[in-house]
DNA sequence: GCCGGCTTTGTAATCGATTACATCGCACTC
DNA sequence: GAGTGCGATGTAATCGATTACAAAGCCGGC
């Protein structure tokens, strides 16, 4: 019984006579034998390993998201390696990860690597072995799933209009990641076609985190003249917003309407409730894996290169409401 | 200049003369060769990977958790493979991550494996490459890293005692996890060493999750003799807990006081700030992975097995009161 | 001049799975 | 019975880094 045959019952079945395929499962579950993973990475040059790049792993938003990856991933073969934090250097983590065949494929949550850089990757069938999600980057070439974030973050703007404010604010994230620059942008869009002013001294900068927005809260509170609603580019920096205002005795929604973005879990459970653009969090982690797989496996896409952009969907719950009379 | 140079330049530099040292290194920086792991994993018999387990990564409790793996493991040239959600068959796992030469070692979060199972797992420098972590594998063979839960929950019960209830109810996380069986114990515990009943209308199945400690709250609000405090064994269930209650417009700490476990990031933030017993996340990440890396590099532990326990601080807020009078 | 000891570098075997190619055996046909 | 074709299996090369061992070069001492 030669290491060929075993291994052609192990991949093709079919090329084996049945006599020879049970006596070689038989054994295989015997003594428990199993397929050493380095030796066939390294005769097939694939580790059926993707990497998955997200600047804070800490982040709600984003574990949920690796949790539709490794959940799309593991009955497909493949496994999920964790790269957290892309330090100063993205150059150093992409050879550590990626050049030097310790995974096939990279899921990147993080756009502000160098597009040139990644435009050299080696392909894959042609392909770029790299799937975008929840970021941008701006040339077409780049595989990409995304939300309708600058298109989202107007309805959000639309719902506070709808509800009859006219004062609005914005806690806005880092102007690093593009897709906080898209709700910036949508929130901007949708003041101006409603005939709204943008006041600077309404713009609260924050950097995602629940801090940042308790921070922005407190300004708020300090402030004479306040606007009457704030729209929150996520959810941490809504609820941190109005923990800080509720602690000055300025009550959400009667004194002050938040709309968040994400719906993440604790949204709905907030108090108030959270009024939320609800990102399809698990859409964007399965779907963005999906493609990423097929890319490596040779599975043709839907579009070449592969640009998929979700829906949010608006979730009014209690945090929202007319302003004061 | 022979393959055998360039690799002893890479991996053992002082055994290579500097004039040929540094004509290797200009060439690797020239070419941007890079080393690839799958041979290199191969040979040595070490993948220089590890695989945390995890039951659901999608809970901020454990994706803190990996944050830390992840930036402990990262600078010692180690990647973190993540598998979730251990399946029906926790032995088709252990093969396709850990017997497939995939990881050299295991961050186990959830000990509802086979003792007997792990304990022939290959051994590394004569000790197990396994670290049990937030987690108990009774038999004292196994490597852990844990928090004293039981030793906390009774801290937590007797910080509401301290505020005068005697009528304390529990909201309990699944009985398959030692960790919750534990927090259970220390409630059982305190509640007769203060003299106390523990009354079985008032113990709640959860199962960790938000959903469940809302079911929870709903119960609660639903019952004629309700107690005045209530110990739930995680933040997520405390929060859901408070959230339901409130909808039947019983107040906290007014009308009861609640206190969690862990000091989940929301915890802080939300209304009412949650008292709860921290659990020093970071500090359980980066010992335990600390601890798996010595294990797979020969590095002495401080004890043989490692056996580290935490301890919880209790973080007083303002979800617990005195009792209505 | 010769030898031992030392450093430096090259040679070749090794890790385990895959796969092109060769070989073997069997059945079927003329 | 020789030849043809096909399916099943074995043989050996391959992937790229590591490392035991060999070899070569150099130095100094007697």
């Amino acid at each position: 019984m030669s290491a060929a045959t075993v291994s052609r019952v192990l991949s093709s079945p079919e090329r084996v006579s049945e006599a020879t395929r049970e006596r070689v499962t038989e054994a295989v579950r015997a003594t428990g034998y199993t397929i050493n993973q380095a030796a066939r990475s390294l005769r097939m040059r694939a580790t059926r390993t993707i990497v998955i790049a997200v600047p804070n792993m800490g982040n709600p938003y984003y574990s949920t998201i690796l949790d539709a990856v490794v959940t799309e991933a593991a009955p497909r073969g493949y496994g999920v390696l964790v790269a957290n934090r892309l330090g100063d250097d993205p150059t150093e983590w992409l050879r550590d990860y990626f050049f030097s065949n310790r995974a096939d494929g990279l899921l990147l949550f993080d756009a502000s690597l160098d597009e040139e850089e990644l435009s050299h990757l080696p392909l894959v069938h042609g392909r770029l072995p790299l799937v975008v999600v929840c970021d941008e980057l701006l040339a077409p070439r780049f595989n990409m799933v995304t939300t309708d974030n600058a298109a989202a973050s107007r309805r959000a703007v639309r719902h506070l209009v709808d509800l009859g404010h006219r004062r609005i604010g914005n806690v806005r994230g880092r102007q690093v990641k593009n897709l906080t620059n898209e709700r910036w942008l949508g929130f901007h869009e949708e003041m101006h076609a409603a005939g709204l002013e943008v006041r600077e001294d309404w713009i609260f900068q924050g950097d995602h985190s629940i801090d940042s927005g308790y921070e922005a809260g407190r300004r708020f509170a300090r402030m004479r003249d306040r606007p009457t609603a704030v729209f929150a580019a996520n959810d941490e920096m809504a609820i941190g917003f109005i923990s800080a205002v509720q602690g000055y005795g300025i009550s959400c929604p009667r004194d002050v309407s938040v709309i968040g973005f994400d719906d993440i879990t604790m949204a709905k459970h907030y108090t108030p409730p959270l009024t939320t653009m609800r990102q399809p969090r698990d859409q964007l982690g399965r779907r963005s894996t999906e493609a990423l797989l097929n890319i490596l496996e040779g599975v043709p896409l839907e579009s070449e290169p592969f640009r998929l952009v979700l829906t949010c969907e608006l979730v009014v719950r209690a945090s929202t409401a007319p302003p004061p009379a």
